[in-house]
DNA sequence: CGTCTAATTGAAGCATCTCAACATGCGTGG
DNA sequence: CCACGCATGTTGAGATGCTTCAATTAGACG
């Protein structure tokens, strides 16, 4: 279990692409696609949720924190974060929300925000209203099976997290986290090599790992001196996947993509 | 939002007891109940769910990180936690599972486990057939939406305890999670006033919380000096709920507890 | 070319950890 | 009934990883 792979042992196959490399399915059915088949019935379905779109700027909230929303947001583009603030002003990053997830299909199960979902980039976002979902939950237990099945997903890598904050060192929290995001780059085709978009500032990463800001600009730099990766203008590098997996004790199996096989 | 308010104002109702006090429902029904309001035919259905039952020792797993779980348990009686094993040998436990919490209904979503259950007392568990819930996602929607949210008011805790060990002291840690267990035992009836059984060594809680053995203690021996809390035999009380909700921070919201009104 | 945000650096302080010893209670076998 | 082992809890002391405060640099933008 803790034998350290290569990422491609583990990353979900990169998304079909046509003859302009454009991709041939949306967003949202490429990420659900890593949670199990689809039929062209259920791709339709799911063309269909999105009844609108409505743009985000950086730093603005998605939803707040104890909201009721009436519909849920499928992020299309940019990159937003769940985030929860103490009683004492301090900010906990929960979770990267990349294009794809479903930022709070949380709300149409549980009705109330119990945490907020901020845009960390300027943010596209897909509109889903809760009638659509209920109409799935009522008339597709298939699909239903799917959505669910993605917010355990969502849930498993809450639990990696919190080992990773309970538990690791600095140095291996850095590591994990970017490990992580490249192979969930990769399972939505955001992914070049070993290299991805990281639009995020240090404040955001300190608030994401649960370390001060001095510290994970020290961490990022050790990183960098022993040649494990580069990261510059919102852009990572990963230079040696081996070690850095290493460092971070990485197994991709919470992630659940290795898994399609057993996914009727 | 931060006002700290007494447990009544957030705590669910206590089960119904009947001329003896016992309970009148089993205690999947008494937590279920909390995520929305169940028919007779569904109580039915629930009553049904549990073919068989199952002892496990203390210290033992339950299930395992990496299985593939035929079936999923109920816990009826006994104290239980999910953890994680880094690769160096530390554990993180993931949460506590009181009777009623279905304990990998994960393992039926996502096939494969992610982490272990393992039982900190002796434990009673109900045997559920994956086959039993998978007609219940063809067949009964209401049903499914229930123990999806049931999935999603756990994950919602972990959201909670990604932030008590990323951005909180730890004196407000332990104030925080005695909060919120007072609040769980009260939930299914299990909880005298401001006391309830948690018959854990202190051990088990450094994991739960991200520190060392040593401090836990120290920081224990504070909030009884302190007149927060008395804790001894597997026994705590708590002395002075106020203080001790405001050393914490605690909001108990995230519980989703107090929104029964808002579920269909 | 001044202003703003983000990144970087230094240095002091402290929360928490590690190591190590000791105390307590409990079950078990002699 | 005592001796012993074992798990748990407690205490002390030194080490350190990380935080905090404070100042500086670098880059982006009008």
């Amino acid at each position: 279990m803790n034998v350290i792979l290569p990422w491609h042992e583990f990353a979900a196959p990169s998304p079909q692409r046509d003859g302009n490399g454009q991709f041939v399915d949306s967003v949202l059915i490429r990420k659900l696609r890593n949670f199990g088949p689809l039929s062209e019935a259920e791709k339709q379905i799911l063309s269909d949720l999105v009844v609108d779109t409505q743009f985000v700027p950086a730093r603005e909230d998605i939803v707040h924190e104890g909201d009721l929303p009436t519909h849920s947001c499928v992020l299309l583009e940019g990159l937003a974060c769940r985030y929860k603030m103490t009683s004492d002003g301090q900010r906990q990053i929960l979770s990267f929300q990349f294009p794809g997830d479903i930022s709070d299909l949380y709300s149409f199960v549980l009705k109330v925000m119990d945490h907020s979902i901020g845009a960390l980039t300027d943010c596209e976002l897909g509109i889903i209203p809760h009638a659509k979902l209920q109409d799935i939950t009522a008339n597709h237990p298939h699909l239903t099976r799917l959505l669910w099945r993605d917010t355990l997903a969502d849930s498993s890598k809450f639990r990696e997290w919190m080992v990773g904050i309970g538990r690791r060192s600095a140095r291996a929290r850095v590591a994990h986290l970017l490990c992580e995001l490249l192979i969930r780059c990769k399972a939505i085709g955001l992914c070049e090599g070993y290299t991805y978009e990281l639009p995020v500032t240090q404040s955001d990463l300190a608030d994401c790992l649960g370390m001060s800001l001095v510290h994970i600009n020290r961490i990022l730099q050790g990183l960098r001196a022993d040649g494990l990766i580069t990261l510059a203008n919102g852009t990572l590098t990963i230079q040696d996947w081996q070690r850095l997996s290493e460092v971070a004790g990485f197994d991709a199996s919470y992630l659940h993509f290795g898994n399609r096989h057993l996914f009727a």
